[in-house]
DNA sequence: GACTCTATTTATAATTG
DNA sequence: TCAATTATAAATAGAGT
């Protein structure tokens, strides 16, 4: 809708992504509306802006009802969706790992490792950014600052991407199941 | 959109209702991934159809975490309303986590307690550390960070710790702001 | 019931004020 | 930066299979 087709893919322009932010954020939230109303049925739905802020809407009842209803689902009401969706979406992941592996090990110039040390590796990673993390909120307890964005990659950009993509699919392949 | 105008109120016909049903609700997950997936943000949406079934749909953060992510939220960030027992749903959130993790794992292919899954559990753990970190920061309006995988094995005690005092900093900084 | 088809309404990207 | 407008894309109500 509107002037031109639109590719559904991340809008890199700042302004852009917050004005189309708004504008959709209110159509979903009056077709949320009207879903809820038209069908009779309870519905949440939690929203955080580009910018970090909170937009939600629920129908007749209480977000927190709805989403303690969700909670309260018995496992087995959730366990064969939920774990359906996961496993096709580890696999692809599994998928996407093993290739970046692959490129990584070919530009370190095919240093082997063992899934335990490159577990090592991961928790390594892993420890530094929490490092980072909390030593930005000491910061913050003393005097707030603005911190520079970090580099994307375009690996890990067409990575979420194929992610994304395979999302949708198993969306789609879920409704329709489910419908 | 349709043949006609339709008044936005409870279908009474109940085959129709639920043809309208599933019909809208796949509108609105599409919705809801081109959204996320334009905007870049954290979305979830939980529907209970006519009959009470659940469907629902999250972006790139499970349902959970984007769930966690609004409970988390200090009180006026919500629409200030009666709030359901936090302390409650974040257990059954954690608990759900820890299921579905463990349904990862069985589904990865079999023996428990290898040194490998022991990695991988010190991976997740640290994994919701940094993100309960991160949504701290994002408390402060500072820049979100990449998330990748995480924790010590050796370190895992003294570097939760540093964590926990920091949480501590941040809370009480956080309770002399708001009163 | 689940698809397909299309007339029509609705949402919205770009543009304009 | 915002709100209003407009041209176009997208969603969907009802009918047919």
């Amino acid at each position: 809708m509107g002037r031109v087709k639109l590719q559904i893919r991340r809008i890199e322009n700042n302004t852009n992504r917050q004005v189309t932010f708004s504008k959709r954020r209110n159509g979903l939230i009056k077709k949320a509306y009207e879903l809820s109303v038209l069908c009779d049925i309870d519905i949440a739905l939690i929203m955080f802006s580009p910018s970090g802020r909170l937009s939600h809407f629920s129908g007749r009842r209480r977000i927190e009802d709805v989403i303690g209803r969700y909670v309260n689902l018995p496992e087995h009401d959730r366990a064969g969706r939920v774990n359906m969706n996961k496993e096709y979406l580890m696999r692809t992941l599994n998928k996407l790992q093993c290739e970046s592996d692959m490129a990584i090990q070919l530009s370190n110039g095919g240093v082997a490792n063992t899934k335990a040390e490159k577990l090592q590796q991961e928790i390594s990673m892993c420890q530094q950014q929490l490092q980072i993390c909390v030593e930005r909120l000491r910061y913050f307890d003393a005097a707030p600052m603005s911190i520079s964005p970090c580099t994307p990659s375009t690996d890990l950009e067409s990575c979420e991407k194929l992610f994304m993509d395979s999302l949708a699919l198993v969306c789609d392949k879920k409704s329709k199941h489910e419908s």
